[in-house]
Formats: structure tokens, sequence, C-alpha cells
DNA sequence: GTGCAACCTCGACCAAACTCGAGGTCAACG
DNA sequence: CGTTGACCTCGAGTTTGGTCGAGGTTGCAC
């Protein structure tokens, strides 16, 4: 019986994720996947990395860093393949990152066209500049979802 | 006469703006800002520059790249101070982009519970994967900053 | 007319997220 | 055994959006 192969190649890999190998060795790199290797010091990848590799693509494409992401794959079972309730797990979190984040440019979208587009645009009055403060001051408590795009560090 | 003390100092600016003063030079040198300059040939700013800012600052917030936002700020007129309607196009336009966005990360969203979240998660089937490959297409070249969702592109 | 803060330029450096290239190894086919 | 293509490591380069520091000038108060 032909059994399909447990183990994928670095060039395997890249043909069914679309990303580049020196992206994937990158990745290892930053502890978000994992590889064995063979006697003669090749990669070979669980079946599992093309999942983690979708959920990486798309946790990037809405805007975390590969800390984030990482952090979040680390919370992921060590010795066993993943099961879909450690998945679940995972996609509520983001779920709940995502809900804040489309409130967030909601509230954005809002302001700016109540404030800029009316003219009144005050650094000292305009609530398009105290959400900036507010932003700002997010500091204590958890690591927050990193905003769309930090205004100055 | 009645000279309007008009001009600002770049301290002047750094402390109504909040934005450090690199960051001006930053921002002039890729022209999204300008000033002029006194016969000692410091900078001398425009009132109108801290609405600039604000809105540099406001765009940056939702995801948009300076150059982006310099192409935006290119559509305002050139001799004069900007009126409230010129505020206001612009305003349309990134009003247009943000519903664009908070659409994009929605769809994202749904489809991140659906799919990821019930297990099924399939690179040949699944539509995130399909997303992908849209991006792993993105051909050479440092990678653009990423985008919150590649809607607009 | 001097002291000093604020300002100037310019080049180096940072971080993220990669890509590229050089120089070498491994595996499989003929 | 030789060739070819897939793979290896490691360091350097790229882009965006800045920051930092050195070394020099300006502006204003005393």
């Amino acid at each position: 019986m032909s059994k399909l192969p447990d183990l994928l190649t670095i060039g395997q890999v890249v043909q069914r994720s679309g990303i580049p190998h020196t992206a994937l060795r990158f990745y290892e790199d930053r502890g978000l996947i994992t590889s064995e290797r063979t006697a003669g010091n090749q990669r070979r990848y669980q079946r599992g990395v093309l999942r983690r590799l979708a959920f990486i693509r798309a946790a990037q494409r809405v805007g975390l860093s590969l800390e984030q992401i990482r952090d979040a794959l680390a919370t992921l079972p060590d010795g066993r393949v993943p099961t879909r309730t450690d998945w679940q797990r995972l996609s509520r979190t983001w779920r709940a990152e995502l809900d804040a984040r489309i409130d967030a440019l909601q509230r954005l979208r809002d302001r700016l066209t109540s404030c800029i587009g009316c003219g009144c645009l005050s650094l000292k009055t305009c609530s398009l500049h105290n959400a900036d403060d507010r932003f700002a001051a997010d500091g204590p408590g958890a690591p927050r979802l990193r905003p769309v795009c930090e205004g100055g560090r």
C-alpha cells in the first residue's frame, strides 16, 4: 500500500505553501516552525507545518508581528500534533483581537470623517488628536495588539 | 504692520505636534511637509503644518505608508492654504480606503474563524490559503510594509 | 561681546521581515 | 564515477520609518 510520506522536504513545503525557502529558514530561526534533520543535515518537515504556515500568513495579513505569532504558536502542544481543539483555542484569541482591531478602525474612520472632514482639525481640541493621546497612553497591562500603526516610538 | 507671526520654529512644532524633530526633518526629506528658511538657514513652518502633521499621523494609524500619504497630500493646493473643501476631498479618499480595509478585515476574521477554527484548514481547499497565494506572488525585492490587509494595494 | 540653547547637516545606526549570493554538501540518475 | 539539482550555512543587502551623534552655526539674553 502506498502511503503518503510523513516528512516533507523544504522544496515540497515551498511548493505547497507558496512561501520561499528563504522565508522558511527565517521562520525557523525565529522559532515559528521547526524541522527535523536527515543524516545528511537536510530539513524534513512534518505535515503540520503547512497548517502552521497558513496560520502564520493569515495572522500576518491582519498586521500581527512574527513575534506575536510565535508567542501564539508557542501555546500549541509541544509533543503531539495539535488537535482541532488546540487550533480553536488559538482562533478564539485571534478572533477577539480582530474584533478589537475592526472596532478601532471604525472609530478612526468615523472620527476622521467628522473631524478632518469638517475642517475643524485642531491639535488642541480635536478628538483625533485626543485619540492619539489615548493610544499613546495605552500602556499598562497586557501588551495590546499592536495598533494598526504605532504613532511614534 | 499687522504681519502675523505665523511662522513656527521646529521646536514649537515639536511641542505642539508631539512629533520629534528628527521625524519632522525626515518627513520634509520625504516631501510630506515643507518649510521656509530664515536668513540663518533655520526652518520656519507655516501654521498649516500642524494640520498636515495631524493628518499624517492619523493616516499612519490606519496603516498607510508615508508614500501613500505623501501622494495624497500632494493633491492639496500648492500655493495657498488648503481650504476646508480641499481637506474634505482628501478625507473622502481616506474614507473609502478605510471602508475597504474594514471590509477586508471582517472578511478575514470570518474566514479565520470558520476555517482555522473548525480545524479544516487545508492548503488545497481553504479559502484562507487561496487568499495567501496572491501574497506569495508579490515578487522579489524587499517586503512592503505589511498592510492591514492587501485589499487596496 | 559672550554664553548657551536651539538649530543646522550628514552619515551611521536601529528593527522588522525578508532576499541574495558565495561557497560548499548531498542525493539520485546514468 | 560524474554530473546535476536540491539543499546547506552564514553574512551582507533591502525597504520603511525612523533615531542618534558629531561637529558646526544662529539667535537672543545678559
